[in-house]
RNA sequence: GCCGGGGUGGCGGAAUGGUAGACGCUACGGACUUAAAAUCCGUUGGGCUAAGCGCCCGUGAGGGUUCAAGUCCCUCUCCCGGCACCA
């Protein structure tokens, strides 16, 4: 008997599959299509970590049984590799990226390929290559040429280690997201993308795609809708107006003064009235001096000036009402100035206590002296003129139609999500192809000169101004404006990491096109994609960002539809022995390629999709992985216990028919290990049996192959079954023959276990009585009781009330 | 504060309202062996126990619905994730 030798056997089976291509994906249309995508990775220096291969292998099980089902399966793999590690080993080391980068794709390609994924290699992108990077360049120009993309003076997150500008996102707990440096506001000229602008069909269509509810309730979290009403508010004995947001309509007759922004213009435009100029000029300083998130921070005590000179009129009871500056209203958001209403807003509230302003309770049921009351579902509206003694609803109702009718004030839906900031003030990314001229302005470069290449430098230190490296290649930015022909320069930011991997998915339905990004056949033969499997970590960023390219993409007529991904779901992560989240730092980092050396590929795939519940999170064992190299060692003796047969036998024809429902139906709702369970069952089974015949262990290969694919090939091959593995139909059950004629079932007296009785599925409530009573302790605990209520189940239980 | 998800043995985790703890790990016992490893077989929630079956308790806490609750309802609590001065 030999012995089980993964190492050999996986060495040979990936040769043979790379040999015979067997899982290029075919051009055969007739075929049902399937699109699995998985995340592709940044390639770190690290190499591969244990947590990349979960997700991985959980859709390469499905794309292998996806294919035993006759789909036509597209299944690929990429870089995302432009990023910071390499332009930061670069400033160190003075290497170029792009060398860092191949060598990192390299041994990264090596380690997927150790671990046997059926990824079609042929469709391999890197979003550093100028052939893909053209086209995120093509489609900047035409997010560009639709007005989507504009620059835009903004106060931006400034980290001032990384010497970069960060977007709200990167900024985690006022830091640096890489770096932990506290970050700054400074203003910028920035590349936004109006993101914003799709805000709307971004929330609406979630309706019509099968992500997992988290991430629906993330995104549309995240994209913040909220309904309300423009208000204008005239400030007295000037031309001026003041427009605020609100959702609160309803209450404007308890907004006793209104708060502006530090940063909002009219403390410009209205500048020669303000009596107090000197104190708000003070109180702006300090504003600006703080980054968005402490001003968030601080908001333990409320500080603000009052704008002496300046009365606005509130318009529905023309009541003269003070205006005030305070960071705790944002510019960037709504209007940069509101309406307060410190009876039924807390943030209000509070600022009133805090300057001794005057509250009026417009929204009964609370007490305003103690605490803004904030319940819109009951509550009648008092002090509120013609709105009195409605309640919430009605009264925004009412209320906005009086100010439609007055034009005082519109129907408004605000969001919280911001314009994306696009430029980054680094080397290593996508060049922006624009062209700055004095006379034309920003210009595109013609599609017929791209991709913009990025310039061989010596130096990738980022300037102290904060322009990109690219800024001091003179020879390089001083060009000619493409529309003129005079001199102009180009465009030295460079695009954030997000960009490549906008659209990576679709490059892969056609990965060589020079023509277009894809073309339009493979687009819509192969989009959207069927199930994409990725991080909760990227749930409000890349899958936002890439949905909306897609959308402006489906505008522009490049693709058939409104959404790449027509299924998204999340793995959890993978943490270290000791519970901790994997990190150098912590000394706690399990290398997979030691696991595959030890213990094999098929192993490891084994042990991620067994490990626990595949969307939570779960440490590591290696106990755990030697579990389940033993539950390998186990089938590969199974071989010593066939027997020859054609169609299951009667002692495992119900067991194979329910495992093959089990299975088939756990790997489809990412319960692979309730799957991995069900198949170490089956081998329990036949241990304590001693035998299986050829048809049963043939039905099992297939089933384990998924997740296990080189030592299930293998024993195929040695135990001439005909063909390879992965050429084979996935099995089909009946599901009459998954239920078993004979069960045992629990008798309980009271709802308690009294006993066990084996009952025939059609035996009637009688014969099950009667199997029941015969059971020595049902009877013995029956003694002297009446019984009251019996109720029979069949299959599942047999209770006796008693008395 | 708001919105999600969760709390089940020593551990990872299973359980369409129907015998809680599948499967794996750990630990222990037995077989095999000169011995060990490997393997195979068994035990492994707690307590009581006359050792014979059995009985009691047990799914974060407390109530409730039901013949029957880990599962449904109410109240509370703790943990994880997201959002957060968003008007």
């Amino acid at each position: 008997m030999s012995k089980y030798n993964h190492q050999a056997i996986e060495k040979k089976w990936q040769a043979i599959w790379d040999e015979k291509q067997t899982f290029r994906t075919s051009d055969d249309r007739s075929k049902p299509k399937f699109f699995a995508l998985v995340e592709f990775p940044y390639p770190s220096g690290e190499g591969l970590h244990v947590g990349h291969p979960r997700p991985y292998t959980a859709l390469d099980v499905v794309s292998r049984k996806r294919r035993m089902e006759g789909y036509n399966v597209l299944f690929p793999m990429g870089w995302d590799a432009f990023g910071l590690p390499a332009e930061n080993y670069a400033i160190k080391t003075k290497i170029h990226p792009s060398v860092v980068t191949e060598q990192n794709v390299k041994r990264f390609k090596q380690q997927l390929q150790s671990l046997g994924f059926s990824f079609d290699w042929s469709r391999e992108v890197d979003t550093t290559d100028p052939n893909y990077f053209k086209w995120t360049q093509w489609i900047f120009l035409k997010l560009f040429e639709k007005n989507l993309a504009y620059k835009s003076e903004m106060p931006i997150n400034w980290c001032p280690a990384c010497k970069i500008g960060l977007a709200n996102e990167e900024v985690v707990d006022g830091g640096c997201e890489r770096c932990g440096a506290h970050v700054e506001t400074r203003v910028k000229n920035q590349w936004m993308l109006k993101i914003t602008e799709y805000a709307e069909r971004l929330i609406n269509d979630l309706d019509d795609v099968d992500y997992i509810e988290r991430v629906k309730i993330q995104q549309r979290n995240w994209i913040g809708r909220s309904e309300g009403a423009d208000v204008t508010f005239s400030i007295k004995d000037t031309d001026e107006k003041l427009i605020v947001f609100t959702t609160r309509p309803d209450t404007l007759f308890g907004a006793t003064y209104m708060v502006i922004s530090p940063e909002h213009p009219v403390l410009k435009t209205l500048s020669d009235r303000i009596t107090n100029l000197p104190e708000i000029k003070e109180y702006q300083a300090e504003a600006q001096k703080k980054s968005e998130f402490e001003r968030a921070e601080l908001s333990q005590g409320k500080t603000g000036v009052k704008i002496e000179g300046l009365k606005a009129i509130n318009p529905v009871n023309n009541e003269e009402i003070t205006i005030w500056v305070s960071d705790y209203v944002l510019m960037s958001y709504g209007t940069g100035a509101i309406m307060a209403v410190p009876g039924h807003d807390e943030r209000d509230w509070e600022f009133a206590k805090t300057f001794n302003l005057p509250i009026i309770e417009v929204v009964a049921g609370g007490d305003v002296d103690q605490e803004a009351y904030t319940q819109t579902e009951t509550g009648k509206m008092v002090n509120s003129g013609f709105l009195n003694d409605m309640d919430v609803e009605q009264a925004k109702k009412e209320i906005t139609k009086w100010l439609e009718e007055n034009n005082l004030g519109t129907p408004k839906v605000n969001y919280k999500l911001r314009d994306w900031v696009f430029s980054r003030q680094r080397y290593w990314g996508e060049p922006i192809p624009l062209v700055n001229c004095e006379k034309c302005g920003w210009v595109p470069v013609p599609v017929d000169e791209l991709p913009v290449l990025l310039p061989q430098v010596e130096n990738y230190e980022p300037t102290d101004t904060g322009e990109s490296p690219l800024a001091n290649i003179r020879e390089w930015v001083e060009t000619t404006c493409p529309t003129c022909g005079g001199p102009a320069e180009r465009e030295t930011d460079t695009m954030p990491q997000w960009a490549g991997s906008s659209w990576y998915f679709m490059r892969y339905t056609d990965a060589h096109n020079d023509e277009a990004l894809a073309s339009k056949e493979n687009l819509d033969y192969w989009l959207p994609v069927d199930w994409y499997n990725g991080g909760m970590e990227h749930t409000t960023l890349h899958l936002l960002y890439s949905r909306f390219w897609y959308k402006f993409l489906y505008d522009i007529g490049v693709v058939s539809g409104p959404e790449p991904y027509q299924k998204r779901t999340s793995h959890g992560m993978i943490l270290g022995e000791n519970n901790e989240k994997m990190s150098k730092s912590r000394g706690n980092v399990v290398n997979p390629d030691e696991v595959v050396e030890e213990y094999g590929a098929d192993t490891l795939r084994m042990y991620e999709m067994f490990i626990g519940d595949f969307e939570k999170s779960v440490p590591w064992s290696t106990d755990g992985v030697r579990g389940c190299k033993r539950f390998l060692d186990r089938v590969w003796r199974l071989k010593d216990m066939l027997k020859p047969g054609d169609e299951y036998s009667s002692d495992l024809e119900a067991k194979m028919h329910q495992t093959i429902k089990k299975v088939s139906s756990d790997y489809e709702h990412l319960k692979f290990n309730t799957a991995i369970a069900a198949l170490m069952t089956l081998t329990n089974d036949v241990y304590h049996l001693g035998s299986m015949n050829h048809a049963e262990f043939k039905t099992f290969l297939i089933l384990l192959n998924p997740v296990a694919p080189h030592i299930t090939e293998e024993m195929w091959e040695n135990l001439n079954f005909g063909g390879m593995l992965n050429e084979q139909n996935w099995p089909r059950w009946d599901e009459e023959k998954t239920i078993e004629q004979t069960i045992s079932i629990g008798v309980q007296i009271n709802g308690r276990v009294r006993g066990e009785i084996s009952v025939n599925l059609d035996d009637s409530q009688e014969v099950a009585k009667e199997k029941a009573l015969a059971n020595e302790n049902v009877a013995k605990s029956l003694e002297g009781k009446t019984i009251v209520k019996e109720i029979y189940v069949p299959g599942r239980i047999y209770n006796i009330v008693v008395k």
